[in-house]
DNA sequence: TTGAATTTTGAACAGTGTTCATTATTTTGT
DNA sequence: ACAAAATAATGAACACTGTTCAAAATTCAA
C-alpha cells in the first residue's frame, strides 16, 4: 500500500523527528529505535529510509532541531551594559534552556557519530550561529586583535559550558548535583571572563 | 566444557577488559560488543556474565581504568611553585595523556548509562581522586576559607577541561581542530584561575 | 484504460545484549 | 577409588537493533 497523498515529504520528516523528540524527553535518548518511531507515525520502519539517510542523519537532524531552539533563546548583546553583563545574561538563558530541556539536551551529548566521520556541514553552521552570540558580546575585549582569538574564546566558553552540563547531567561528577551545575557555570563565565579582561584583550600563553 | 583452571576469576576479568580495551584503541567505541570480546579472549559470551554484571559495567570498568591511568600520570603540587604554575603543569599532563589515550578517552563520554541510572561508587572515588589533584593545587588560594568552594572550583575546571578535549574529539567545533584543543584548554585554565585569583580566594557570584 | 512512475511495505539479513538449561569439569565426601 | 555435589562454561534461544530491497499498492501521465 503506497499512500502518496497521506502525507507529503516535508510533513513526513517533520513527524518523524517530532516522534524521536517526544521518545527522548519520554523515556531518553537510549530509548529511541527506528521501529518505535515508525509505530509511533503510523508507517513501516522502511519509509524512514525515504526521509533520513540512517539513524545518524536522523539524530542529527533532532540535535539540530534543539541546537535552533537554544539559539532562539539567546538574547542578543546589549550595547548598555558590559561584556561581564552581557556574558551572564548568555549563561542564565543557556541554562535556562538545558534545564527546561534537559533530556533533549543530554541526547546532544550521548549521540555521537562513529569514528572519523565527520559532522555535515549545515549542522557546523547550527554551532556557527551559537559562537557567533558569545563573539558578539565579547566584541569590546577584541577591537583591536585578530577575530581568530576572539572566535577561540568563544569556542572555550561554549565547550567549557558544554562540560560541565554533560558531566552534571551524566552524574559524572559524583557528589556535585544539577543543583550546583548553575553554580558551576557562572563560576566558570565570570572569572574565565574577568581573568581574560586584565590587561591584554588576549594573553597568548606559551607552553612551558 | 568447563575449563576451570585454565583462567581464574581475576584473569578472566582483566582479559575481558583488555580484549575491549584494544577494541576500543583499534576500532572505538561504536565497535565493542560482547561477542566481539568472547571472541578475542576465546571464551564464550555467557561467559562474560559470570565475571561482568552486563555490558555498562563492562564497560564502567574499562573507563575506570582510564581514569585510573590518568590518576598515575598526574603529578603532585609542588609547594615550590605558584598557583598558576601547579595548574599549568597539571593541565599539560592531562592533555598529554588525552592525546596518547584519545580513543580510550572518547569512550569515556560516548559511553554513558540509562536514564537515571547513577555510577557506582567504586567509580565516583575513582573521580574524586582526580578532583583531589586539582584541590592539591588550589590550596594556597583557599587557605581560610571553606572546603566547599574549593571543590566546586576543582570540579568546574575538571569539567570544564572535559567539554573542550570532549567536543574537540567529536569534531563538534566545527572548524576548531584538534591542535587548538590544547590551545583552548590552556586559555582556559590559565584565565579561569587568574579570574578567582583576583582580590578575593573565592567570589560568590548573584544571580540576577 | 493502459503503462510508467512513485511510494510504502514488510520480510529478510546480520547484527546486538542477555538468559539459562544443559554439559563438562573439578572438588569434595565416603 | 568411586560417587556425589559444586562449579564453570557453553551455546542455543529470546527479544531486540539498524538496514536493505524485491514486491505490492497507489498515483500520475498518455
Amino acid at each position: 500500500m503506497a499512500r502518496r497523498v497521506d502525507h507529503s515529504h516535508e510533513e513526513l520528516f517533520e513527524m518523524t523527528i517530532d516522534a524521536a523528540k517526544s521518545l527522548v524527553v519520554e523515556q531518553g535518548y537510549r530509548a529511541i529505535s527506528i521501529r518505535k518511531i515508525a509505530d509511533v507515525i503510523g508507517y513501516a520502519p522502511g519509509t524512514i529510509y525515504n526521509v533520513f539517510k540512517n539513524f545518524d542523519d536522523l539524530m542529527l537532524r533532532v540535535n539540530g532541531q534543539t541546537l535552533d531552539a537554544l539559539h532562539g533563546e539567546l538574547p542578543k548583546r546589549s550595547a548598555m551594559r558590559t561584556v561581564e553583563e552581557n556574558i551572564e545574561t548568555l549563561v542564565e538563558s543557556y541554562l535556562g534552556f538545558v534545564s527546561n530541556n534537559s533530556r533533549l539536551w543530554q541526547a546532544l551529548f550521548e549521540h555521537s557519530l562513529p569514528q572519523q566521520q565527520e559532522l555535515p556541514g549545515w549542522y557546523q553552521d547550527k554551532i556557527e550561529r551559537l559562537l557567533l552570540r558569545i563573539d558578539e558580546c565579547l566584541e569590546p575585549l577584541f577591537s583591536e586583535t585578530p577575530k581568530r582569538e576572539q572566535r577561540l574564546v568563544s569556542a572555550t566558553l561554549w565547550a567549557s559550558l558544554h562540560g560541565v552540563s554533560s558531566l552534571a547531567y551524566a552524574g559524572k561528577l559524583g557528589i556535585v548535583s544539577r543543583v550546583s551545575m548553575e553554580e558551576m557555570s557562572r563560576l566558570l563565565a565570570k572569572n574565565f571572563i574577568r581573568g581574560l579582561g586584565l590587561e591584554h584583550p588576549y594573553q597568548p600563553n606559551r607552553h612551558s
